[in-house]
DNA sequence: TATGCGCATTTCATTATTTGCAACGGCATT
DNA sequence: AATGCCGTTGCAAATAATGAAATGCGCATA
């Protein structure tokens, strides 16, 4: 395992679960040893990626993650230009809008506008979703390059709960038809009673850099509805794309 | 030099400048060889913290610094609590306002409204100001801990411009009355012709965790302004520290 | 179309860094 | 006073990182 795949796996370990963490329980879950998980954040302190309470002794991320991701923000705003129009999704839709960008792991959750209604879905900021699993991970693999959509398409296909697409001949049916619509549909594949219909953010390059989605309460959703949504979170979507790049190429022919 | 500070500070070349940058001048700006350049790349691209383009092999900052962040934000809400606070004093003085927080490295700035005025103070998000040359540095180092106070005043107080605080006898001053004062001022210390004034945002023990601080352009600030503004400004400081930790503690008193 | 140049990538023996055990001291609880 | 847990440090062994060189690729120039 390399030095910097442990560096990383603690930093991660800081961001999940409690805001700080303690040395020995650490290293426990990171299966490091004390000594070394403790010289690791000495090197992430001195580099502002990590900081130490002086006081409990416990550690917590700092803020050169923040200024990391503001310089990456910089040159690249995804979030800055995408924020109005998820905003404007949220508004017009009423029900719960979340916009992911794609990682090696998976989707990251990068914005999230909460429904107002009472009975609404939730998702959590910064959450790495599954492809196989979601609306917005079949439109992505709708979209994106032929080697990433094999690769997702060879894995395993874990099931979240008795509706996750476990079978890859059905995903790939799934996946053809956003391909063909725009735009794809997803139920309760990663959450019970939650149908979600997403559409895929393009690249200079035609292919797919994130999603953005729209997520309800399956009682809500009413004939038609599906449609409607499906029209107009492709219209963000496009929308944001040509924010980011100007115009939008056409989409790339999947092979 | 540790493997890690090798691969963070790789992220912070490819956080500033260009948006993406080559292997051969990634390694040439490091002073790493070609090699061991690619290979910290390539563990960090297993992680998400980089991303590569497939067609023109360039690098860039991936989605995993934004996840990262985006986790510690949850954990420690800083910008969303603060934000509000920061545009309200923006609406109510007409200039900028910026926000920064404590990194071993300096303060770096995480969040600005800019002035609309035409003429306007311009500050960088992501940047890190440093310690003695600016409002916001010299709000800081009253209330922060004896420790990195000391840090600071032992170490080089490099000028930025002709009225930069280089002596420390003279910063030692500056200090204290921000102290005695709530608030700081900083007059063309880092950038010619600006007038600022900061306030620190105190922590759950008292300490400076971060400011927030008013840039105006020198010929703007008029007899009565600077004080008129420092309250303001030590009002949002404390209503930040206050949504972030509830009650304030009171300040603690430096020895 | 041919040629040369710069770049990215891979290999491998050498080197240097990282590693984990063990011991120490501090702190709080028993 | 004693016990247990934690954070910290030293040191020899082990492992991972290193850099020179070779390979192959793409691009621009001849």
């Amino acid at each position: 395992m390399s030095t910097v795949a442990k560096a990383v796996s603690l930093l991660e370990m800081l961001g999940s679960g409690a805001p700080e963490t303690a040395l020995a329980d650490l290293a426990r879950r990171a299966g490091f040893d004390k000594a070394t998980t403790r010289r690791l954040l000495v090197s992430l302190i001195a580099h502002g990626l990590v900081e130490q309470d002086e006081t409990t002794r416990l550690y917590r991320l700092g803020a050169g993650i923040a200024r990391l991701a503001l310089m990456r923000e910089a040159q690249f705003p995804f979030l800055r230009m995408a924020a109005p129009v998820v905003e404007a999704l949220a508004a017009e839709t009423g029900e719960t809008v979340h916009l992911s960008e794609y990682s090696k792991r998976g989707l990251i959750t990068v914005q999230v506008i909460e429904s107002a209604k009472a009975n609404r879905v939730s998702v959590q900021l910064g959450d790495v979703v599954p492809m196989h699993a979601t609306a917005s991970g079949i439109a992505f693999l709708a979209f994106t390059e032929e080697r990433i959509r094999e690769g997702v398409l060879a894995g395993p296909l874990p099931a979240f709960t008795p509706h996750t697409i476990a079978d890859m001949e059905i995903l790939v049916e799934h996946v053809a038809a956003a391909r063909a619509r725009g735009h794809s549909t997803g139920s309760q594949g990663y959450e019970e009673g939650v149908l979600s219909v997403a559409a895929p953010i393009l690249g200079a390059d035609g292919f797919a850099i994130g999603t953005i989605a729209i997520a309800a309460p399956r009682v809500r959703i009413h004939k038609g509805d599906i449609e409607r949504h499906g029209a107009s979170v492709a219209a963000a979507a496009r929308e944001i794309g040509e924010r980011l790049f100007g115009r939008q190429p056409g989409q790339k022919r999947a092979s």
